[in-house]
DNA sequence: AGTGAAGGTCACAGGGCTGTGACCGAGCGT
DNA sequence: ACGCTCGGTCACAGCCCTGTGACCTTCACT
């Protein structure tokens, strides 16, 4: 027998917590609660969702700037929940990586539906890509220059993977720590991905490429093209 | 610019490496040779290959019994070299997982557009698949009990993936070595078998699932189904 | 019941990873 | 040229992972 799916619901407003679980659970959907994005992104962490509701407005911080932090380490569905007004919320929304979204007021029963048809399309993870930069190619596990292996540790090769899906374009310090810690920018941030940077230019060094990332001064850091200098 | 494919090139005979090597090479393939399974194992491990051609009879150790190594860490296209009368090794590559195989003797040409077919065929790498078990449901990079992420290492979670793809079957010691740590049985083995399955268990434990991991003696260990006593 | 082998438990030690703080060099603005 | 800020380098310390060895428990055989 298969386990209901489990839904995380982030809402500030009580009423509309218990109209979206019970919309989704009459569609078989088990939920938990979050009020705002902190206690949210605390229980994604901790456990393991196939769908997250998600309103637009929290307090503090912004329901999309949620979004993306989910997006840097998941591709969980997420639904978005918006105002009838909010037509650049929802453009925001998809570009910040929800799958889709209902207006309030909403009819429950198109919310679980459409929960329940993302869900159905999320059969399979998508196949981890193997980024290609030059002699450089990083897969979700490993690393290679010239097809030789490099030695790098799970932090380094996310950092290295998020400058080489940036395809020579800077990746900012943020774009970064959110990559390698899933952390917004606060103090010692910057201190740390100096030094874990370092350590990745050090490996790729040592497999013949060196000085291939660059800083890009009070921006953040990029792995340019090669041929450009 | 496209990098070329990368070949390894397993036999022990030095007049069938350069007839392989040079028929590759026709085709665009670039090469590395070795003459037995433990330095091309070694070679295996540190650079990233695009094909294994291998032939099936090598010294000490069987060309099946690489094959199946290497299948436990990666689904690189592997090409067997087989002798006219060997349809029992033939088979036995099959299963062992090789793709494709050549009959010695062969025309070069041959071996050359097999290898390139079987290349291009291997486009992405296929999407990793999350076993369920009851509760349990062990990813490629995490597993959860319940929707609870556990807190295990990679080491554990080789292990535990690989008694959750035997789907209640036991496992031998043998092949959670080769699961766990890549190496045939020897002399400290099983202890540290021992100790990484406790850790395992405790893990288990923590999350609401105590004695999931049996032992069964002589043999190995099992995730017996649930329900089953 | 006794014995020996196999499996379970546990703590220790070493290595690797990671965050931190200090120091130095480079670059930019004045 | 100078000063300040930002980036690079490095070593240290703490934590986690992992292999090992010792000891205890369990099980199967006699």
């Amino acid at each position: 027998m298969e386990h209901p799916h489990l839904a995380l619901v982030v809402d500030d407003e009580p009423q509309m917590l218990d109209i979206v679980t019970f919309a989704l659970e009459t569609q078989g959907f088990a939920s938990v609660s979050a009020k705002d994005a902190e206690s949210a992104w605390s229980l994604f962490r901790n456990r393991r969702f196939d769908l997250v509701v998600l309103d637009v407005m929290l307090p503090q911080s912004s329901g999309l700037s949620l979004c993306r932090r989910i997006r840097e380490v998941s591709a969980v569905p997420v639904l978005l929940l918006t105002a009838k007004s909010g037509v650049q919320d929802r453009i925001a929304g998809l570009e910040a990586g929800a799958d889709d979204y209902v207006t309030k007021p909403f009819h429950p029963r198109e919310l679980a539906l459409r929960a329940e048809a993302i869900v159905r399309r999320t059969a399979v993870a998508p196949a981890p890509v193997e980024l290609v930069h030059g002699p450089l190619r990083v897969g979700q596990d490993a690393a290679t220059v010239h097809g030789r292996y490099l030695h790098l540790s799970a932090l380094e090769l996310r950092l290295l993977r998020r400058l080489a899906s940036a395809q020579g374009q800077p990746v900012s310090f943020r774009d970064l720590l959110l990559s390698g810690w899933q952390i917004d920018e606060g103090p010692g941030g910057r201190e740390m991905l100096k030094t874990a940077l370092y350590r990745v230019r050090k490996a790729l060094h040592g497999e013949g490429m060196p000085r291939a990332i660059r800083a890009v001064r009070g921006v953040g850091y990029e792995l340019p093209h090669p041929g450009r200098d």
